[in-house]
DNA sequence: GAAAAGGAACCTACCGATAGGTAGGTTGGT
DNA sequence: ACCAACCTACCTATCGGTAGGTTCCTTTTC
């Protein structure tokens, strides 16, 4: 941790704030009071709030696209990917104090506080884990592991969905293990029946 | 509209605006444009701001629930009710400028920013779409137009998810399309084969 | 190799705009 | 005479952001 550049350091606390209180509840001041630096010394590593966001998505993007392609890499059947898939957002809602949702869910209840670059960024996200998931459900038909009815596409914006939400839902409601209940149940419906 | 009392139109106002931009997107000021009053004139309405957001919820939670008993009352099949219900997110995204979420999916992701009060209604809410789908999804049981697997309530969990999150990811992405494609899926998984 | 130049990484002090909220007065109907 | 429903004027706190200076390490130059 102190061996981490202050760029990362504020990257890391911006980021950790957004995905708890969301775009608007986070300040500046919240971040020098983590990061150990004066409020304007933020602007020295980000002109603006804007290119903060911008920089913390193009890096959410990056590390989650790598997580995606990971699971895509590897020898599971489609639906032991899609329960790896699933757990991605279970961690997600189990670090820290339980609260924290998907930076990218947050951003888009969030989307008119948003600049253009940072709103075709969310819009990218939501993007990559679609043709991440209509891959992962094509398999599953091949592989037999996964019973497909109707627009793959169509599933996988169900899925998503159902994962942004069940983030949301779960944080204000049952907490993670209604989370896991959702992934556990979703994936149970898309199990080809024996 | 020039009929309603000033009390409605600034939680028509308010309400609107917290489901498009969020809490923290939405200012005394804001309503103070929209509807003709000065802003320091709310507060002869509303003390603060946080028992505007819980008038605010008590109304939409009240207004939310008898379109539900009124779903539950109908006599269509458990099938019909669910696509009823899903018909209600639908029209909110349709509403407008097609970029208003749910009130309580908004206060959800910003719930940090909430009161104790408003967390609490917010919490409600869930439980009441939950008790409300549980019901429908055990009538479709019986009633032989829904096919559950395991816990209804864990299916209901999820379909409130998949709903919740669904207009998140419209909102950001596909558009009201992509709702009615999830939704479609969601019925069609749960819908029993003949 | 010493000195000068440069720039990254901070700092203090401050800015105008806006946030939610308060004090106290005016108006008009009951 | 009263009270609901407004108003103007103003408050403090905080917001994102700017100006300009200090420190220190690196790089260039004679």
């Amino acid at each position: 941790m102190a061996s981490k550049d202050t760029r990362t350091k504020i990257m890391d606390v911006a980021q950790d704030l957004i995905q708890r209180r969301g775009i608007n509840g986070m300040s500046f001041q919240d971040i020098s009071d983590a990061v150990e630096i004066r409020k304007p010394s933020i602007h020295h590593h980000f002109a603006s709030k804007q290119d903060l966001v911008e920089a913390l998505l193009t890096r959410y993007r990056s590390e989650f696209g790598l997580l995606l392609s990971g699971i895509l890499a590897s020898k599971a059947k489609a639906r032991g990917k899609l329960q790896r898939y699933g757990a991605l957002f279970e961690n997600t809602l189990q670090e820290g104090n339980q609260d924290k949702s998907c930076l990218c869910g947050m951003l888009a209840a969030e989307l008119h506080s948003l600049g253009d670059g940072a709103a075709l960024s969310v819009k990218g996200f939501m993007q990559d884990n679609l043709a991440f998931l209509t891959k992962v459900l094509k398999e599953g038909r091949k592989d037999g592991s996964l019973a497909i009815r109707g627009s793959v596409e169509d599933v996988a914006s169900m899925v998503l969905a159902a994962l942004e939400g069940g983030l949301l839902v779960a944080r204000a409601d049952g907490g993670p293990e209604q989370l896991s209940a959702i992934i556990r149940n979703l994936v149970g419906f898309l199990t080809a029946k024996p």
